[in-house]
DNA sequence: TGATAGATCTCGGTT
DNA sequence: AACCGAGGTCTATCA
């Protein structure tokens, strides 16, 4: 074991169930990050239902019910279990005699329950640590908001922002306005390229404030993007909705 | 260094800044998942950018370019890489004149760098091993499909499937068929109670169906799905469209 | 490489 | 607890 400074590292390599039971065991009583490495199957049953066999996977069970079961291949866990999920270690019987290590990871809405079940465990963790800080991130919708509000005329001469997150019975508009001439226009932000989805949701807006404000033809829809595809800018073209080309940010 | 057919993990604690470098870059020329659990600051430029503060991480690195930084809550990475990128490690001056682990990973396109500077690093682990096996995976909308394939009336007395993922200038159609009077027949398949972007996703095909057959009003358009919203549902009416309750599968 | 839509999506905000 | 939409979404499939 090693300590320095409120951080606590506990490892052991190659336990035994005993042991390894223990170390989690302990871990998950100590709200540390519990990581094990070894040879498990992975089954699933809730929203959906999985079955893995055995092979060598790294598993993380976080404080907070989070459960990842990671191969060495790609970004997304083959397995995982979200947060507020609760966690269990067990010796298990296998089938043929010899004992197994067994994580189970379960919540009740929905009902849901992930099994680990080791065969050999080569390595088990438990990490404390402190972290206090917040992520920033730029270059997001909002970011792309606020750069129009500071500059409404990059959405043409005149435009008046009016309010932001307007209530339709469609949903809320991301900005709401008018142009120079007084028509009322709907604002929707993507950080990124749009796909056709993008304008579908422009027009429901677009639709649905018409008939609030029973003036349907006189409302104008903008969608505001980096850019759109082909097929975006062909149901753009159908529905008589508008496309302004900008990032959220300069950089 | 614990070997056990074909299997092998290297790790050590409160390493040197020389020695960890040393055991991250062997691990990564050995296609090992790494994995280092420390004290470090995340910045990320690429699509978007992002700083985040010193703090306690578990940071994971894959041979197939994949980064994952994870606190101990949340199921999603506070940073990542996704697959395809170069990891890269380094021994760095850092400001006040001691030296720091850095960890960089890089793609090209789009251009996205992740760096993690290491002012301690707690435990590195290098791990080998093998994992052939496939996630078999049930309840999903291609389990949804299947049921219907197989039983077409759960969609009414008459359906006759006549494709999937049948082309139209919208995109493609889950199941395209015909009732029991001839009349074209869209269904759209989700396998989760579905929101208002279902129904648009559905309205865009059985408009762009209706301008290629011609044969704009006789076209009918299903959603099929476990529930829908009430916005949804109200979509569904106003553009007379029909839905049906089913799930992926009985279980 | 780009486009399109699915996902056990997750996550945050709001009702 | 459900709904709604954003996300550096990621991932698979197909043109």
């Amino acid at each position: 074991m090693t300590t320095t400074e409120n951080a606590a590292i506990h490892t052991i390599e190659q336990p035994s169930i005993a042991a390894g039971h223990d170390l989690i065991e302990s871990g998950l009583e100590r709200d540390a990050l519990v990581t094990v490495f070894g040879r498990c199957t992975v089954d699933y049953d809730g929203r959906a239902s999985s079955q893995l066999d055995a092979g060598d996977r790294h598993v993380m069970l976080k404080p907070d019910g989070t459960t990842l079961v990671h191969t060495d291949e790609g970004q997304q866990p083959v397995n995982w279990q979200p947060p507020g999920c609760e966690h269990a270690v067990r010796r298990v019987a296998a089938d043929d005699g010899t004992e197994e290590l067994v994580l189970e990871t379960n919540r009740s809405t929905p009902a849901e329950r992930l099994l680990v079940r080791f065969s050999t465990v080569r390595q088990i963790s438990a990490f404390s640590g402190t972290d206090e800080s917040d992520l920033t991130l730029s270059g997001t919708e909002e970011d792309l908001r606020t750069r129009i509000l500071d500059e409404p005329e990059l959405l043409g001469t005149g435009f008046t922002p009016l309010a932001t997150e307007r209530e339709t019975p469609a949903g809320a508009i991301d900005i709401y306005g008018e142009d120079s001439s007084g028509r009322a226009v709907v604002v929707e932000l993507k950080r990124r390229r749009v796909g056709p989805d993008a304008v579908s949701q422009l027009r429901r807006y677009v639709d649905s404030l018409g008939r609030d404000l029973h003036a349907d033809a006189s409302i104008r829809g903008i969608l505001v993007a980096p850019s759109v595809t082909d097929r975006a800018d062909r149901l753009l073209a159908e529905h008589g909705l508008e496309f302004v080309s900008l990032e959220p940010i300069a950089e």
